[in-house]
RNA sequence: GGGAGCAUAGCUCAGCUGGGAGAGCACCUGCCUUACAAGCAGGGGGUCACAGGUUCGAGCCCUGUUGUUCCCACCA
């Protein structure tokens, strides 16, 4: 990096190259080193059917940062990268590319299909890998894994098979949430539940001893065909007397019990509720309760079967318009009124599911939840912020047994085999094919995938070797962190720890750090359908992957949600800049000299100034780290940088270097050795930039990301010198805005005469003060008394600005009386306190300490001021 | 029906265990000052949603109200 070098930072210059080097050099690779502690994180896959989109780049920048900041801190860091097979969504979309070339599943047969989908994960799971670099991931890219991978299936295997044994993973005949379109079963966590405009039909059931009608109200009037029974509640005094009667079912003249269930509600509807057991989950109960027949009316695409009689044939909808005609016709639909309701629909596709009676696969969830439960209400696993523990228990306390086989063929294979000869069932970790009972060798796999999840569940100990216990898997395990959003804790999250507790005996993780949504810049929901997202590559693209990181993690605290806007990037970008040219300048100074990465042995008061407020700041950023507060933590970097290393320090810096020859060496010194800590405070948080600018410093180690992170020493905090830099900045801030307010250009250069009695404070910042004040000569004394003067006020000093044709006697009367009553609101509120008894007694110390030097500031500011003012009076 | 979040400057939002009301953007004024006009200097702008309470002291803690967003459950 030379001076000549671009005014303007280009990160499309350096990005890549620099990932490259990070890579080619191995410093992503984690080690086992047994003098280390380690520190995991294991990503969070994301599938393999899409793009990286915002919610990816706000979730890895998160997990870089605190990686990239551990292993700063001397861990042994891994972070653990890879995709997900994501079974139902990779398929839907293979589905759909295939449609496009006139294909269906059916037709190319289960063995091509999985080939098709194999390449589709070549094809687009590599270009969100390619994606996630671009972000500058510092990942162990040599321990990449797939949920579909060899070792997680035996994982899957192993899992599957010692649940079964278990007795916690059970097959059998329940209903289920069908997706017509997706052709699946899927869990309950995968139904979405939406408000739709729908009907409420009253239809009339005849009773069987020609008593009369009963009315009854459903939403669903083509589920009648599979009516088996209506139920009222016992304690319903207009149909106590009915209970037991038979009714007839309309159209199909089936005759039905009525029965009592205290389900039913009195005052809702006409208080008479249909039972269909085959196709709704209540009515399953009911039924199961009262002994009822279950018919189930529809095949896998919700079409009417065998059972439906005339209506066979129809799909759903086409026969709820068919069977209304009929009830019609024959006087038995009372009325029709209009309601809102909710439907539940797929989460993937978005078709109204269909409940529906099939065989399947679920997992026993009741002894997995307790000891899920139990580790995060004892510590083991820390959310943050905790109050997300709520979402996870809620979750766990009412959990229902998790419905895990699909009806899909990309997936993992359920190890289960049946035999065709004696229909004996064998759950195996390796493949039967001799019936272990009559000996035939003609044995089936089960046809049925397993949900995405069962795989994801195993993540971060499959993701380590795990069944197999490998070095990693011993050292790395317990992973430390998991950083993930708030919308899949029950689909992932809870799953993960209670599959670790069952099967490692440890919880997966420490702390669960998580983040919000990210928004578009009106808060709405990034999606493809409103066409509002933005793409962090495009982005990457023009402001470079440092800005759209630092834009991602300032403000955003953890769980909330956040808003996206280009304008934060380009702030952030900005912010790059101005590093870059901080650089530039301390380069432009540094070049010919011969200068080392070491504090000088004589140390100025601005020099112990800037180094006792950055210490301070390394202080506070590692704490707002460590608790998981990136947002606090980079806005403290940037205050620092901007507003005192930029703003201060390099201002002052130039007046040395220009002024003081002995000081030059030893200036620069102290700039590089600042900035070297600044840079590597930011590199969590800016990684390309930090290391572009490191390396073009002198410096000891290959990288930055391989240096050690800033620490605090007790040493350099110096309270003396920040007070008296403050009195310095104070006095100079002030003389500047007087000057605006009276429109002094800076080329307009004046006398200045400060009486202080701090003297020696001042004639050491002289130099200072006379540049940045824009003074021509400056004299500094315990009194002076100049007539012709603007006079501005502090606390330890009074300042003589002699501007002849500026002074006009009643503007500066105001000004000072303006001033005068502003300070006097300011001191009362200051001396009410110290007249207050409670507050002496009962306030802490130094809140009493700090408010008295504060009157005692403001009275010495308020002296001066009243002085002035007489002063003033007294000119003509 | 149950639960949670949010409400602070014109906009977007920080504000950690209670003691100074803040940032970015926007706005106004003046500056191309030898790192940076993607910049510099200065400035205006807030009843911290409302009402009570606790406290020496409340943006922060407690209670209630209003508005808003979200999650869970789901009534046929």
């Amino acid at each position: 990096m030379k001076s000549e070098l671009s005014k303007f930072y280009e990160p499309n210059k350096i990005e890549n190259k620099i990932y490259d080097f990070w890579q080619n050099n191995g410093y992503f690779k984690a080690k086992i080193e047994k003098n280390k502690k380690p520190y995991t994180i294991v990503m969070p896959p994301p599938n393999i059917t899409g793009n990286l989109h915002m919610g990816h780049a706000l979730d890895e920048t998160l997990q870089d940062i605190i990686i990239r900041f551990k292993r700063m801190q001397g861990y042994s860091t891994l972070w653990l990268p890879g995709t997900d097979h994501a079974s139902i969504a990779t398929e839907a979309k293979i589905v759909n590319e295939m449609q496009k070339e006139g294909l269906k599943k059916e037709i190319i047969g289960r063995d091509e299909f999985i080939k098709r989908a194999y390449d589709w994960k070549k094809k687009y799971g590599g270009k969100i890998i390619e994606q996630i670099k671009k972000l500058g991931s510092s990942c162990d890219w040599e321990k990449e894994r797939f949920t579909m991978d060899d070792g997680n299936k035996e994982a899957v295997n192993e899992v599957f098979v010692g649940l079964y044994e278990k007795g916690l993973i059970y097959r059998g005949e329940r209903i289920i949430n069908w997706c017509p379109h997706c052709k699946t079963s899927i869990s309950d966590a995968e139904v979405n539940f939406a408000e739709h405009n729908g009907n409420f039909y009253y239809l009339k059931y005849k009773l069987s001893d020609d008593s009369g009608f009963i009315e009854i109200a459903t939403t669903r009037p083509e589920t009648i065909l599979g009516d088996t029974a209506i139920a009222v509640n016992p304690d319903d005094s207009r149909y106590k007397k009915l209970i037991g009667k038979t009714v007839i079912v309309p159209i199909i003249e089936r005759e039905i019990p009525i029965i009592a269930d205290s389900y039913v509600e009195m005052d809702f509807g006409t208080g008479v509720v249909k039972i269909t057991p085959a196709h709704d989950p209540n009515d399953f109960e009911v039924g199961l309760r009262h002994n009822l027949p279950i018919i189930n009316i529809m095949d896998e695409n919700a079409v009417i079967n065998e059972n439906g009689g005339k209506y066979s044939g129809s799909d759903r909808s086409s026969a709820r318009k068919k069977i209304l005609e009929d009830l019609k016709l024959s006087g038995l639909l009372v009325k029709i009124e209009a309601i809102k309701h909710n439907v539940g629909c797929c989460y993937r596709c978005n078709e109204i599911i269909e409940p529906r009676i099939s065989e399947q696969w679920f997992v026993k969830m009741e002894p997995l939840a307790k000891p899920a439960i139990k580790c995060v209400e004892n510590g083991e696993i820390n959310f943050i912020p905790a109050r997300f523990d709520k979402i996870y228990f809620n979750w766990l306390k009412n959990i229902k047994d998790w419905c895990i086989s699909r009806q899909l063929w990309w997936g993992h294979k359920i190890p289960a085999y049946y035999c065709q000869n004696c229909g004996h069932l064998k759950v195996s970790k390796n493949p039967v094919l001799v019936c272990e009972k009559c000996g035939s060798n003609k044995i089936k796999q089960d046809e049925d995938t397993l949900d995405t999840w069962f795989s994801s569940a195993l993540w971060p100990f499959a993701a380590l070797g795990w069944p197999n216990r490998t070095p990693e898997y011993e050292y790395f395990y317990p992973t430390d962190t998991l950083v993930t959003g708030y919308d899949i804790i029950f689909f992932w999250v809870v799953r993960m720890v209670f599959s670790a507790l069952e099967h490692t005996g440890k919880v997966p993780f420490k702390n669960v750090l998580i983040h919000g949504l990210v928004r578009d810049s009106m808060g709405r929901k990034m999606s493809k359908s409103l066409g509002n997202g933005i793409d962090p590559i495009e982005i990457i693209d023009k402001y470079g992957a440092d800005a759209l990181r630092f834009a991602l993690a300032t403000g955003n605290s953890p769980g909330n949600d956040m808003r996206f806007s280009e304008e934060k990037v380009s702030a952030s970008r900005n912010f790059a800049n101005k590093l870059w040219n901080a650089a530039r300048f301390i380069h432009m100074n540094v070049d010919e000299y011969n200068v080392e990465n070491k504090l000088p042995e004589k140390l100025n008061i601005e020099d112990k100034w800037i180094l006792s407020l950055l210490n301070s700041v390394i202080f506070n950023v590692t704490e707002n780290i460590e608790k998981f507060e990136l947002g606090l933590a980079i806005q403290k970097i940037y205050d620092f940088v901007w507003d005192y290393f930029c703003d201060w320090y390099i201002e002052l810096a130039k007046i040395r270097i220009h002024s003081d020859i002995n000081a030059e060496h030893d200036t620069r010194c102290t700039l590089i050795y600042i900035i070297d800590k600044i840079l590597r405070l930011l590199h969590p948080f800016m990684p390309f930039i930090t290391e572009e600018i490191w390396q073009s410093f002198p410096h000891c180690g290959e990288s930055i990301m391989l240096s050690e992170y800033p620490k605090f020493f007790e040493k350099f905090s110096d309270y003396n010198a920040e007070n008296d830099m403050k009195i310095i900045i104070d006095t100079i801030k002030s003389i500047r805005n007087v000057r605006a307010e009276k429109n002094v250009k800076p080329s307009t250069k004046t006398d200045l005469f400060i009486a202080t009695e701090n003297t020696g404070l001042f004639e050491k910042c002289e130099m200072f003060i006379k540049k940045l004040a824009y003074a021509k000569s400056l004299k500094i004394s315990k009194c002076f008394e100049i007539d012709e003067a603007v006079i501005v006020v502090n606390s330890q000093s009074k300042i003589f600005i002699p501007m002849n044709d500026l002074i006009d006697k009643e503007f500066e009367l105001s000004r000072l009386n303006k001033e005068y009553e502003k300070l006097q609101n300011e001191l009362n509120i200051n001396l009410s306190k110290l007249n207050n008894k409670n507050f002496l007694n009962k306030a802490p110390e130094q809140v009493v300490k700090s408010v008295k030097k504060n009157v005692d500031d403001l009275n010495e500011k308020f002296i001066n001021l009243k002085k002035s003012l007489e002063e003033l009076n007294k000119r003509k």
